[in-house]
RNA sequence: GGGAGCUUAGCUCAGCUGGGAGAGCACAUGCCUUACAAGCAUGGGGUCACUGGUUCAAGCCCAGUAGUUCCCACCA
């Protein structure tokens, strides 16, 4: 046993304790036929990132269940990993090339590139791994991953070669979301929708050899320029003699058709729709339908391209340009406001054009079904249960996913084309044509999506595509623990690619957290630079603190906004924790063996019970993912009943602190026996929410010790136990607790400072219990002496009285009391003890309550009745006398 | 246009399958009672957004209203 400091720094342990784990390989996932297996896969967080609280959140919310599962005896494996996060770590190195070198990745050329970017992957990838391990994460480190790694990338290259063998994967022209910014495409998860005012303008367009003219309305001007078509209603009778004609683009001069289409809805703007097939989604349907000319007239950089003068502009100055240009020809004829919904770039907040582009896609249909019927027939379950509803709402409607993006930075796609038209899709790199034979192929140079790899995580982690011992054993994982932010992103993916590759789900539980906000309530983010930094809230407050704070006070699903100083309550905790500890091994002297059991006082059974219910309510909540629930339990128990109760009950029994009573040789052995166990439990039960600091004291008491268990994290996780079931003790020891109360509130309304003792005289029916308190009661009631008697004080006047159900209280404060006062004072509480009375009897009184309520509140109604009757009858005693 | 969440003490939030409203912080009063002032004791403070319904019983279930936040959506 080792002595412990007086305050606890969580700064000189948390590296230590992290380092005796990691020696003692105590996260290792080993494969065990005889215990069940419990996986959890870590939401890979990006290699070159830096930790922040989102990922506090998350991790800290896995390493509890993780944690707590190991204990319980499963052979729980925690893979950890990182993702190469293309665009944005693509961004990070071209960002660095240019401030220091002046130079693009052109520049560098692809191969060059990516060694940069291998380079500063290596530089920085292990930031994010220490930032964990800092956080206390229990992972498996030896089996950690990259999305990149061979064996992640074996696995993309077999989903992709596979996917694409069965017609789930192709390549095809389409209108896909593209940001000029990244200068890639983007999937439809990839872009923000912001509501934007804007303007609805109205274009004149005359039609051939006509007087006639259409009018169209548009939100984007500029991209008349492209427009191949003008569409109306084919039941619009403005419009009807007009289709089949010619109408003529101004300014460009192009001949446009005329033409029907159901899509247009004659009730919108004038009913008239300018067609842009290679701009916009509907109108390259309309133009597949139509067989209308594509023009393209936006480039990769959202520059005006094959339309004349135009050509160079930026689009928005072409928009000027255009718009001035048709007032100049008396051809706008109408500007009127309108909301718009305009598509952002996730990574960058650019406004993404939608452009006809040749990208490859996953053909989606055929790989939803699976996905949702393991949601709707509850195979996975979302925690909070809502989710399970945009889940599948989403996957009923999800389009084609787009999985190129023109970056360097990814796998690269397995495609190889040959002048012949064949396009070889293997799972080897061909050396020649899989058509001709020709050697004259060239790759594809796209990456794929990052989240194509993320999305076999599950399975490429434990080894996919070969046939491991781990992937046998650990796959399915059991959770996904994740925010709600990435649920179309990542968690739908993995379901249906573990459903599709599988054949499994990949886990039974989705659970899920909400979001962490500055103390306004706003997301924290880079630019408003109000990000909170958890590795400095670590420093300040300790591991510990930061994950109890974020696990209590949130519920889940929930957003919670994060107070930086409010660590301090929890730091608070872990002192007050760590000198719990302190008192109880101060206390412990040599800790003997005992054979057979000790007498236990009633407090003894008191705690043991209370603590043995603990146990039993915690691992339930921890089950049904109600960790704050769980925690704030554990620490109700440790402050009130533990600290503030069951210690001072302890300190008459043990001679260490009675410095008074010196000629007591005796220890009492069995409060001794009863602190140490109840610490070690609760400690343990603990655990996983407050990792290090139980560990370290665990390992101040025990270390050296072989016959326990090397680390607390090793123990057997505290159950339920039908021994240690004490109800009729535990309502005893009530009786005392409310007695004690009593008596304190007494005092402090009267200003009676703590130093100034006086006698107590307890009245009641139930004098063993007191009898056996005396020495504490005296104590808390701050009393000189304490007698149990059942009949009161022959005179009462000259006596404070304090009253509960069973047993009056009586002090002899005389030049305290005020009779008038007295009497107001019990008068005020006989009413309200007469009032609850009448409500339970008119509540007991009501047939249909006693008929249909469950027995058991019936009885406890009955039981309040009789406490409140019992109540009554003492305050009346007690106003009598006076 | 569809969908979801939230509204509980001054602040931030819990409240699990309906059975007498809780925590932290803040506030007030008194305490250095040798484990802990990062503490102890005592106390004040709530029309559980509003309206109606179901029920013996509603913060909790149902319907609606208001405010608020978010997600989804190819009406120019």
């Amino acid at each position: 046993m080792r002595e412990l400091e007086k305050t606890y720094d969580p700064s000189l342990v948390e590296d230590k304790i992290y380092k005796l784990w990691e020696k003692g390989e105590y996260f290792t996932g080993v494969i065990d036929p005889d215990k069940k297996p419990f996986t959890i896969v870590i939401p890979p967080p990006n290699v070159t990132g830096q930790l922040h609280l989102g990922h506090a959140f998350d991790n800290t919310l896995q390493d509890i269940l993780i944690r707590f599962k190991r204990m319980q005896g499963y052979a729980a494996l925690w893979v950890p990993g990182t993702d190469h996060a293309g665009i944005a770590t693509q961004i990070k190195v071209e960002e660095e090339l240019r401030n220091n070198e002046g130079l693009t990745r052109y520049d560098l050329g692809r191969e060059a590139f990516l060694e940069r970017v291998w380079a500063w992957k290596h530089t920085y990838g292990s930031r994010i791994v220490e930032q964990l391990k800092k956080l206390g994460t229990s992972c498996d480190w030896s089996r950690e991953r990259f999305t990149m790694d061979e064996g992640c990338s074996k696995a993309v290259r077999e989903v992709f070669v596979n996917l694409y063998e069965k017609g789930l994967i192709y390549k095809g022209l389409r209108i896909i979301n593209w940001c000029p910014n990244c200068t890639t495409a983007l999937s439809d998860a990839e872009v923000e929708h912001e509501e934007r005012e804007s303007l609805l303008y109205h274009l004149c367009y005359p039609v051939l050899g006509s007087l006639d003219t259409l009018v169209v309305a548009t939100t984007r001007p500029e991209t008349m320029l492209g427009d191949t078509a003008v569409a109306v209603n084919p039941k619009d009778k403005r419009y009807k003699h007009l289709i089949g004609k010619t109408a003529v683009l101004p300014l460009v001069g192009r001949e446009l058709p005329i033409i029907a289409d159901d899509y247009v809805d004659s009730e919108f703007g004038t009913g008239c729709v300018k067609i842009t097939p290679m701009h916009d989604p509907n109108d390259f349907d309309i133009g597949q339908r139509h067989n209308l000319e594509q023009v393209l007239v936006i480039d990769d950089n959202a520059k005006i391209i094959n339309s004349g003068k135009y050509n160079g502009l930026d689009r928005y100055d072409a928009r000027k340009e255009v718009l001035r240009d048709l007032e100049e020809l008396d051809l706008l004829v109408k500007t009127e406001e309108h909301k718009l919904n305009i598509g952002t770039c996730h990574r960058c907040s650019t406004v993404v054009e939608p452009v006809a582009s040749k990208q490859w896609f996953v053909s989606m249909k055929p790989l939803t079904v699976e996905a949702i019927r393991v949601v709707e027939d509850n195979t996975i379950r979302f925690v909070p249960e809502r989710f399970s509803k945009i889940y599948t709402h989403w996957m009923e409607n999800v389009r084609d996913w787009c999985i190129s993006r023109q970056l360097w930075w990814g796998h690269q796609i397995p495609a190889w084309y040959c002048s012949c038209g064949h396009v070889t899709v293997s799972r080897t790199d061909p050396d020649k044509c899989g058509k001709c034979g020709s050697a004259d192929i060239k790759r594809d140079e796209d990456v794929l999506d990052t989240w194509f790899s993320s999305a076999l995580w599950p399975f490429s982690t434990l080894g996919w595509p070969d046939k491991t011992e781990d992937l046998e054993y650990f796959y399915p994982t059991d959770v996904l623990v994740t925010g709600y932010d990435i649920i179309f992103f990542w968690v739908a993916r993995m379901i249906f690619s573990g459903m599709e590759f599988m054949k499994q789900a990949p886990f039974h539980t989705v659970f899920m957290h909400g979001m962490i906000r500055d103390s306004q309530g706003r997301v924290m983010s880079k630019s408003l630079g109000n990000g909170v930094d958890p590795i400095e809230i670590i420093d300040k407050y300790g591991a510990d603190a930061l994950r109890f704070y974020i696990v209590t006070g949130n519920s889940p699903g929930n957003d919670m906004r994060f107070y930086p100083e409010r660590c301090e309550a929890m730091r608070n905790f872990a002192n007050k924790i760590w000198n719990a500890s302190r008192y109880v091994m101060m206390n412990l002297g040599e800790m003997r063996q005992r054979d057979g059991s000790l007498p236990l006082e009633l407090e003894d059974k008191w705690i043991l019970s209370k603590l043995n219910r603990l146990a039993g309510e915690v691992s339930d909540n921890i089950d049904k993912y109600e960790l704050g629930v769980a925690a704030a339990k554990i620490y109700d128990f440790i402050w009130d009943d533990f600290c503030d109760w069951y210690i001072e009950l302890t300190k008459p029994r043990l001679t260490n602190l009675q410095i008074t009573n010196s000629n007591s040789e005796h220890v009492d052995d069995t409060a001794q026996q009863v602190l140490v166990r109840v610490l070690t439990d609760f400690l343990t039960l603990l655990h996983p929410f407050m990792p290090f600091i139980t560990e370290e004291i665990y390992q101040a008491l025990y270390s050296g010790r072989t016959a326990f268990a090397p680390a607390i994290m090793t123990r057997a996780y505290p159950k339920f136990d039908e021994a240690l079931n004490f109800p009729i003790e535990e309502a005893k020891f009530e009786s005392v607790k409310a007695a004690i109360h009593a008596v304190r509130s007494r005092r402090s309304e009267m200003n009676v400072p703590p130093s100034k003792k006086s006698a107590l005289i307890i009245v009641t029916d139930e004098p063993d219990i007191f009898e056996a308190g005396e020495s504490y009661i005296a104590r808390l009631a701050y009393a000189s002496t304490v007698t149990v008697t059942s009949k009161p004080p022959a005179d009462i006047s000259g006596f404070v009285t304090a009253v509960t159900n069973d047993a009056r209280l009586f002090m002899p404060l005389s030049e305290l009391v005020d009779v008038a006062k007295e009497r107001e004072r019990i008068e005020k509480e006989i009413s309200k003890a007469k009032a609850d009375i009448e409500k339970l009897e008119q509540k007991l009184a009501n047939a249909a309550f006693t008929a249909k309520a469950p027995e058991q509140v019936v009885n406890t109604e009955r039981e309040k009745l009789s406490r409140q009757s019992a109540l009554l009858s003492n305050l009346e005693a007690s106003l009598e006398e006076l």
